[in-house]
DNA sequence: ATCGAAGTTTCGAACTTTCGAATGTACGGT
DNA sequence: ACCGTACATTCGAAAGTTCGAAACTTCGAT
């Protein structure tokens, strides 16, 4: 109980935390949750969220500078996929958290609750 | 393969993004992982972070209005907690994506190798 | 060779975050 | 009652983020 803390490395937590900065856009993370079904174009994914494909071009833009998702060109389309799967994981047990957390405090989660946060139709 | 994506719920990904807010700054994720090893006083945190008491504080304001971490007052020292451990294993697996990226593009990951980001002495 | 469709880049204005400095509050000891 | 320790709050300046608008590139079709 007693005793003092140390910080082992310094330097993790900076690319942690540069890495959740560029998690912490909801569009970014629509764009990860919908990769997570598989690839998509730019357009697919401008459409579904209701933004400019420019916009969705200048996110992603951001997010394969951090290697987070990657491009694959064929004729004038781009296809997009994401790097490491396990970011879905990562992304679904935050919002477990979150809902769990809202659900203890007597929040209204329930319009919210489902695990299905994308689809494919 | 064809057909269109679609989004399901935009309220939970402003959530989500708010969220990863709050954690996209080093010294509050070194706070949470300190706190993964045990609750802790706001000095305790200044001193092994190495900055000003009321830095801390501040964070801790945020993290506290995020219902991230909670305080336990006695006298006049004031001891945090973790809300929710999970949150140490959403960071780990964070930090696991994040490492096996570098790994993978030949980055010097090695002074970072360790899962040991924080220590008790 | 021109046009349109798909995507990218650049710029600037509005907004947000971070942190030091200073001040405020609460508790314990003498 | 006074002082020191532990923590919280407020303010403001510097730095960073977001997004629309406009210009640019690239590819395919006619």
């Amino acid at each position: 109980m007693t005793g003092t803390v140390k910080i082992v490395n310094r330097e993790i937590f900076n690319l942690h935390a540069d890495f959740c900065k560029t998690l912490s856009n909801p569009k970014r993370l629509m764009i990860l949750a919908m990769l997570g079904t598989g690839e998509l174009t730019v357009g697919e994914m401008a459409k579904a969220i209701g933004v400019p494909l420019a916009n969705i071009s200048q996110h992603l833009t951001v997010l394969k500078s951090k290697n987070i998702v990657k491009p694959r060109k064929d004729g004038q389309t781009v296809y997009y996929t994401l790097v490491d799967p396990r970011l879905i994981e990562a992304c679904d047990l935050i919002r477990s958290i979150l809902l769990d957390g809202m659900k203890r405090r007597g929040l209204a989660a329930n319009d919210i609750d489902s695990k299905e946060v994308v689809a494919r139709e």
